[in-house]
DNA sequence: AATAAAATCCGAAACGTTTCGGATTTTATT
DNA sequence: AATAAAATCCGAAACGTTTCGGATTTTATT
């Protein structure tokens, strides 16, 4: 492996004028740099970014932190997607990035931080990670810069990047309001996601927007679980048989409604009515196609990536930033006809 | 930022013991550990491992090289799958991985070598490239430990996993023959691709196995895109009416291709059947769910990673691993009316 | 030709570890 | 108590860069 060393001697030439030749410094004669580019061309010269990243104290490299990249949850393609935009923005940097193992084993001798921390990256992305999750409460501490993808946490180092959960669900539940429905239940997520307690308040807010009075009785969580939403939904359904609509909090909770509702008879969309959240590939192609909120999972990314790499470059104060939904409407919602 | 020597400070003994202490050499007194241990605990120190790495002289790293990590092929759940299946593999292990972006900007100015080479990544997993790809040259001719997903390639330090293709391709050509097909169609994937070398080739053995002459004609390519096998079937349907089966060498195209002849007014099973390649997530959501050639691409993911690391800890010489296929008969096949 | 200014180059220290080879201290043996 | 053996510790070099401060060389100015 060819270092610097090897060059300067090659070359004639101070290991000071080769690194400084090589990095585009002016104060090195024109000819001379030729030579050297020439001689670390020869040698086929890469250059160490470990010793690099040692002295500089910095790694451009950044931490990718997410739960959800388990064999279990691929089907939902939200996490990948996420990804894919952090990845495609973080392709048009010079960092890199580094994916952190959430296996509960190595986690539980070490900490995220010390992870973040040995690895020297010089910040990190978060996302799935639960309200309650202790690493939440470390990284506020540390002084590592990060942004979070859905939780609406920010200090002098931190930021975030999320939907707007409360106008989505708002849409969601006025858009089954407005086909005539009064009864509408709801399938939540679970109690550690700010993105259930968020789309909550999104569905009180439409329903009262159209003076539908809440029901405490017409809400379940189903914890982002396709079976455990088929679950939640047939007893939702047995125990309130007047309930012609529910609001899912995401699209594979609602095929699981799906399934659970035609299971007990119902026809979709003509005797119930379903709506998803997230629009994953999936919601477009099942059957009857579903009706969902939309949220852009790229941009979220994409977004996040960005504001990281502007923080780490100075060029940004850590902020926060809220991206729109949109509706789809599909098959999956009609008119009410009770 | 404390460091070792900090600790050693501190502690009132020589970096070296430090180093030692931490590390679990046997020559350190057991009073002493513990009072470095004790000392490094309220410091929070934490090791930097780019220093470590320098001077080990490896990184603990494993660089991760996929193409198919892009917004449009995330519906193809195929790189994902095998993408977690890496992780998992890996999280068991003291390596990290680095995603490798490939950026086409970034790409001109840098070979993949290079990012290898100056990240010091310890060996790399390469997956979805291409055949004319150079880099498939340039990993052979550099010594980086690797393994190709999918590319069957192998020297003193590269490896690869695949599935049987060939196998995994009659297996699906004898289901339609069994089913009394006579005229079966392909869509394919590209020239550029092993696998779909392979899978043209089972197709003509499954073909031959049932005394059936093979027509160039009925094959096409698909580029293993959605829209693209959607082309190629209404070609294909088209000047070819006599055929009542395809097998198409991605789930994504067989569902273009379902597209195409639901399009041309075919009902399928009963007018045609269709089988696809991979059991992605999609197959047995969209309908008529999809008959298909499942792979283990967790596995696939997981091998790959189990045996570079492998290699990597010389307890292994990289070779060959092909894994089984698995017919999965759903809706999307019935016997032939003609 | 002498001097000043600009351009080009370099030595040495530093980043935070690991590890070789040997030194020192402690314990066991006579 | 002297000696040998075992246990414990340490100094210094090394990994491959970057960068500070200054030295040397070249060019421009008088």
């Amino acid at each position: 492996m060819t270092t610097i060393k090897h060059i300067a001697k090659q070359a004639g030439v101070s290991v000071t004028t080769v690194s400084r030749a090589l990095n585009g410094y002016s104060d090195v004669n024109a000819k001379t740099r030729k030579r050297i580019e020439k001689v670390a061309e020869e040698l086929n010269y890469s250059p160490n970014s470990l010793a690099r990243s040692l002295v500089r104290n910095q790694s451009e490299t950044i931490g990718l932190l997410v739960s959800g990249f388990t064999k279990e949850s691929i089907k939902d393609g939200f996490t990948v997607e996420v990804m894919s935009g952090i990845n495609s923005y973080v392709a048009e940097t010079e960092y890199d990035l580094v994916l952190f193992n959430t296996d509960s084993s190595k986690q539980r001798k070490k900490t995220y931080t010390q992870l973040c921390k040995e690895r020297r990256v010089d910040g990190v992305i978060l996302q799935g990670i639960k309200t309650d999750d202790p690493y939440l409460e470390e990284v506020m501490e540390s002084d590592i810069p990060c942004v979070f993808i859905d939780i609406p946490v920010s200090s002098d180092h931190v930021g975030f990047v999320s939907t707007d959960n409360i106008e989505g669900a708002r849409v969601a539940a006025s858009h089954l309001a407005e086909l005539g429905h009064r009864n509408i239940g709801m399938i939540n997520g679970h109690e550690q996601a700010f993105v259930s307690k968020e789309r909550l308040q999104g569905y009180k807010l439409g329903l009262q927007q159209h003076g539908i009075t809440y029901v405490p009785e017409y809400v379940k969580d189903g914890s982002f679980i396709e079976q455990e939403a088929y679950n939640q939904a047939i007893v939702l359904l047995q125990t309130h048989p007047e309930i012609s609509a529910v609001f899912c909090a995401s699209d594979l909770m609602a095929i699981g409604a799906i399934d659970a509702a035609t299971h007990l008879g119902y026809r979709i969309p003509e005797e119930l009515s379903i709506i998803g959240y997230d629009d994953i590939p999936l919601a477009s192609y099942v059957s009857p196609a579903l009706t969902t909120i939309a949220q852009n999972k790229y941009d979220l990314g994409y977004y996040a990536a960005r504001m990281l790499i502007n923080i780490l470059k100075n060029q940004q104060k850590p902020e926060k930033c809220i991206l729109k939904t949109e509706l789809k409407i599909r098959q999956s919602t009609s008119t009410s006809i009770r």
